[in-house]
DNA sequence: GATGAATGAGCGTTCATTCAT
DNA sequence: AATGAATGAACGCTCATTCAT
């Protein structure tokens, strides 16, 4: 019943997540919206049936590039280390990518989600968490974490999440570096015993 | 200039910082806030002049608490490590104790200040990273660190600030315990050469 | 039972009277009101019991002292032409002297008294025109007058009633040489024969 | 810049200049004028930026009406009486004709303009008086003036302007005749020699 | 008399959403 | 699909008035 011009619901989807992110949701007015897609303000309504319907499309794209994103980058190399490395450049990839936005707005107006959208969007958001995990069990396997996994995880999360707050591009550092660096942070080289 | 009824002043602020949290800035009405402390809407501003001067005082009150248990953390110990341990052990306090719904106001609805109101604030958030930076640097200076200092203090801070999204009171793991995995993560007891 | 301070109560009516012409009464706040006699809001009504009572008694006070004057200025002279420039004179005196800003008031925010005080005000109205009026009638019986004295009693009152608009206190002409003008503007010193 | 609907743009005008001037403009509020032409009160803004656009558009447009009649009333008669009589009919027609309410609302809302739109208006006025100025002082050039051209200017329009605190239409007087009695009481058909 | 916190109705304005065209 | 006038509930805020101290 709602699926007609599915290029305006792409542009619409991409405007908004910029939009979303410089104003925030509810500073960012379907008035604005329209305007920023040469529409006028009751048109927004062909192509989603409430503002929230926006948010929750914004969100879900860019959730699910990232998880896609996160999942292939893990597939291609069998080392632990590798495999870490990958998976912390792939999310900082998805932090300051692309899919910056999408993921900002998720961050940031979580709550303006209703509850139906909250709950698939954490499913998604597990399966994200889910592929972190295994990786990190492996590394842990074989010794070269100093702390358990789970916490490694959540530590580590934050401190690549926390980039959006910091990073530019077009600073001295690019993000094969940073990702690296990230390794640096905790990966031990040598066995570790406890 | 303001300065009636000083515990009405407070105990607003107390609650704006719930309500603020818990369902953001936005969708708290000041009538919400009102029925909150018992009083009338029209009442909150005998208090505060306008909605977003009671958001600043949320934010203002937890900063300036915040920096200034950091600042007192540091001052008993000169060993680095210990002084490391301190920092993280505080800034969890910070973020996860009694300041911890001001700053989460903080972070979340820092755009809904004004500009004024902003520049304020972020001269203390200055001083906040330059304590962070200082700690660093001394351990940096004993070779104790894997990465440069302020790239270190920015995965750090976001670790530690993450922990918002993850911890639980309840949970069987207490702060002191919770600093010192951080802090495991990533010193380096032998002293390291690049 | 309310008749305390009334020193008081005519500093507020002098405030009020300038308050009122210069922001307009219901731009006039009681908090305006108060601050310009160094009071707290509530304490205004130990004197007046609304912010209407205060309006009605800037205007009954500014009303009465001009009809009063009125009356007293054709009481000294016989002659109709010296009649009529001594109320001429007083009009003027009336509306650009120290009543000037409750006669203004009157004008300007007659629609904001109650239907009670209205008529309460309309009757000294009546009187002020009547004794315009009787004069005019006499200068009319001896044929001064190029028209009715009705209708020149409405075109004579509004051209005075005017120089509230232009009238500057510091300009090169003063208040006997205006009336004396307004009086050459009609006045037909020969008799008239119709 | 917003143009829609130009039938109700005019229609919530003139239903405004009546409401102001029956209960003044503070007193009345959007709803009573949305609900005056059968709006909700949300309904007004998007006529309209804000209530005080309303009151602009009221006496802009009875001002530039007046404007417009007053200088073709002039034009077609080069006998300064007749002139003289042109103008003030043309005057009595626009305070007591269609444009009454518009020029009422001028007159006594102007405070409530905002600083910009009272500098606009102000060069309609000053056209306004221009045109005025210049009719008298042929006037006055051909001696039929008892006092000065400006002064009498202002007693003039004074005199007129009050008519609308008097005038009844369905009176016993109509506008030419009370023109022809304004003009009788200050015009000397005899020249004057000072 | 004076205070000033509190009231509560009401204000101008905003804005997501609807719907006739 | 698109328009844009209209809706109407809700918002932040104001302010005359009350009253316990």
């Amino acid at each position: 019943m709602k699926q007609p011009n599915e290029a305006r619901r792409l542009q619409l989807i991409r405007v908004a997540a910029r939009l979303f992110r410089e104003k925030g949701y509810e500073r960012t007015t379907v008035r604005d919206l329209a305007a920023a897609v040469g529409l006028q303000s009751g048109s927004l309504f062909h192509h989603f049936d409430t503002k929230e319907a926006i948010l929750f499309a914004v969100i879900e794209e860019a959730m699910e590039t990232s998880i896609r994103r996160l999942d292939e980058s893990t597939r291609s190399t069998p080392d632990p280390k590798s495999k870490m490395r990958a998976l912390i450049r792939t999310e900082l990839e998805n932090l300051l990518g692309e899919t910056k936005e999408g993921l900002s707005v998720a961050f940031f107006e979580w709550r303006s989600l209703n509850e139906d959208h909250q709950t698939q969007l954490d499913t998604l958001y597990q399966a994200y968490n889910a592929t972190w995990q295994l990786v990190l069990e492996e590394a842990n396997a074989s010794k070269h974490l100093p702390i358990n996994p789970k916490l490694l995880r959540r530590f580590l999360r934050g401190a690549l999440n926390w980039s959006v707050a910091w990073f530019q591009e077009d600073g001295y550092m690019d993000l094969d570096e940073l990702a690296e660096e990230a390794l640096n942070m905790f990966w031990r080289d040598g066995q570790l015993d406890f």
